[in-house]
DNA sequence: CTGAAAGCGCTTACAG
DNA sequence: CTGAAAGCGCTTACAG
């Protein structure tokens, strides 16, 4: 029978079970179990009997049933991402999402994390439920959480682990990452007052998210501090995209008095805005200055180039991972909510103010 | 014992199984199991009591366990991404992998299937083996897989469901999308030889991508069929970095005799060409034509704007999982090997030869 | 048509 | 120290 090796490995269609390599070993399966792959093992198995069963394993190329394990409570060492906005698409499909998953790709990877991507949106703790606490995923990363959802106090009573990512959440006892957003805004804001200018505009993103919301606000506290005055007209309302700041801003330049200057949310509706500008004939920077938010790549290769506020989204993803991977491997954290600040980002949408 | 309801609930900290809702109502777990989860219950369990089931799911809070199911053979509407290139976070790190990325999430979403990336690298069958069998997706997509990779082969002979993108795999058994690699060189070279480039460079990506062979091998071709002479030090090799395109262009330029013009073989390597060009004083287009290949989201944005052939990635991506879906699914595929027609986009960064 | 049993592959107490 | 049993939550034959 010196062949049967051969011709088991041979009928590969069946996996090899721990039964199997313990068999094999002429051993019990629960040591086996502990040989290869429990934690505190050493207590079970000596060395010896425990490089035996490496070995038995390799020959019959066997490999742990995630599934089983995680249906006795193991870990899977996978991670879920979960966007909040409802549009996942959208969430995905813009550089800013793209940016944050690097980060957590390139952490999660060296961790020997997997990450599952869950592409149906949440909707509310009644019609959402499965997949955030079957267990296939140990904790959840929460991306742009909107204000109105009601995601992490769910998930959270469910006991299941989160950190929370530019979703500004205030609850000081959910981790979260973030940039800093007042403080970028503020930047903004300051360098636009500081270039002479007094007829401002913002234009915000989507209102129910939380980063928006504290963007638009510091805007108009460092306004008025400066005594500068912003009709409402000049805070349209809008969302994340492109199209939102072309269109926001074809109206702003539109009105009897415009602005000379614009800041917007991000950089997609910062280019949108300069695309306007372009088709209004009004040309930036020497009649509107626009400085966006995000750095994303694209930035410094739009014409002109744009002036913006750099957050380190890849950093931030990176952060967020290594919170919650700590967090399930039961590593104490010393802080709860990570805030990166900002950096400005001069080049060439922005410019000194010419009566 | 009426509010024997809310004290349950209230205990929320173990979530409801089958054998929950199936006592409470008074009836046997496998009818549960059909009634709530099965395809073909229809003949086990009336409307009426499937009605009754789902209400008490509801109030129980009921989600089946995808790990339970999982382990007794239930697909897990999970289609997993396996990236081919070694260096995972650089795979992901470009635009390229992004943009598939792109339509693999939107076609996934729309058929309800969630996405895990796997974050381990495939390295050969013997060290892999784990993640990619045991259950936890139901098929895989890969990525860019490169030509000494046995990773295709293992996983057919294991039997996971597979399609290939980007990877111009030649069994033609095997499910792949990608684009058409040799019209798209063919595309390249002749738009450099029709405007009157008699020296010109192709600068190819890393050599064990069977696309960066291919592009290379037509443009070679072309160039014979059309009687432009290449000398070998015109087609250096290298990889799909910017800085390889910078250094490659720096050294093309430095030669006695520099091209007049540059195929490159992404548009992140003609990025790269083009600052090192700029870095040497060349001005491009005037003295140096370049075109890329992706047209990547920053080719339209950079300086000057690059003339590029463009590959349709998201739908690429689309193609690969709904291919994959319907295979998981038994629907049968009219086409095995996908390729979609690039596109010329001339922008700014080819001119005329000019003597 | 429906219930009770066996089993998916593992791990965790529980006996020897 | 190690084996046999019970159980994780489900589904699939198998009996009634």
């Amino acid at each position: 029978m010196a062949n049967s090796d051969r011709i088991s490995s041979g009928e590969s269609k069946k996996r090899a079970s721990l039964r199997d390599v313990a068999a094999r070993a002429g051993i019990g399966i629960a040591s086996a179990s502990a040989a290869l792959n429990g934690s505190k093992s050493n207590t079970r198995v000596s060395e010896a009997t425990r490089q035996k069963l490496a070995e038995i394993a390799r020959e019959l190329d066997y490999h742990p049933n995630a599934m089983a394990r995680a249906l006795t409570g193991q870990p899977t060492r996978t991670l879920g991402l979960l966007f909040g906005l409802e549009r996942v698409t959208v969430g995905v499909a813009n550089a800013f999402a793209f940016d944050v998953m690097r980060g957590i790709i390139a952490t999660a990877a060296a961790e020997r994390y997997n990450i599952t991507l869950f592409t149906e949106p949440w909707h509310d703790s009644a019609r959402s439920g499965g997949p955030w606490r079957d267990g296939r995923t140990d904790g959840v990363l929460l991306l742009a959480v909107t204000s109105d959802s009601d995601v992490i106090p769910t998930l959270t009573s469910m006991g299941v682990p989160l950190v929370a990512i530019s979703s500004a959440y205030k609850d000081p006892a959910v981790l979260s990452v973030d940039v800093d957003n007042e403080a970028g805004a503020n930047l903004a804001t300051t360098l636009l007052i500081d270039l002479g200018h007094r007829r401002i505009a913002h234009l915000p993103g989507d209102e129910n998210l939380t980063s928006a919301a504290i963007r638009r606000k510091e805007f108009l506290a460092v306004c008025r501090n400066a005594g500068v005055r912003v009709p409402e007209e000049y805070v349209p309302s809008g969302t994340f995209e492109q199209v939102s700041g072309y269109e926001r801003t074809r109206a702003l330049l539109a009105l009897i008095e415009p602005p000379t200057s614009i800041f917007a949310a991000s950089d997609i509706i910062a280019i949108g805005a300069i695309q306007a500008a372009h088709d209004c004939g009004v040309a930036v920077p020497e009649q509107l200055s626009v400085i966006g938010f995000d750095d994303a790549p694209y930035a410094e290769f739009s014409t002109p180039p744009l002036t913006t506020i750099r957050q380190p989204l890849a950093e931030i993803g990176a952060a967020a991972s290594r919170l919650l991977i700590d967090q399930l491997q039961g590593i104490p954290t010393t802080e709860n909510c990570i805030l990166y600040p900002p950096e400005l980002i001069v080049r060439g949408s922005t410019a000194v103010f010419k009566g």
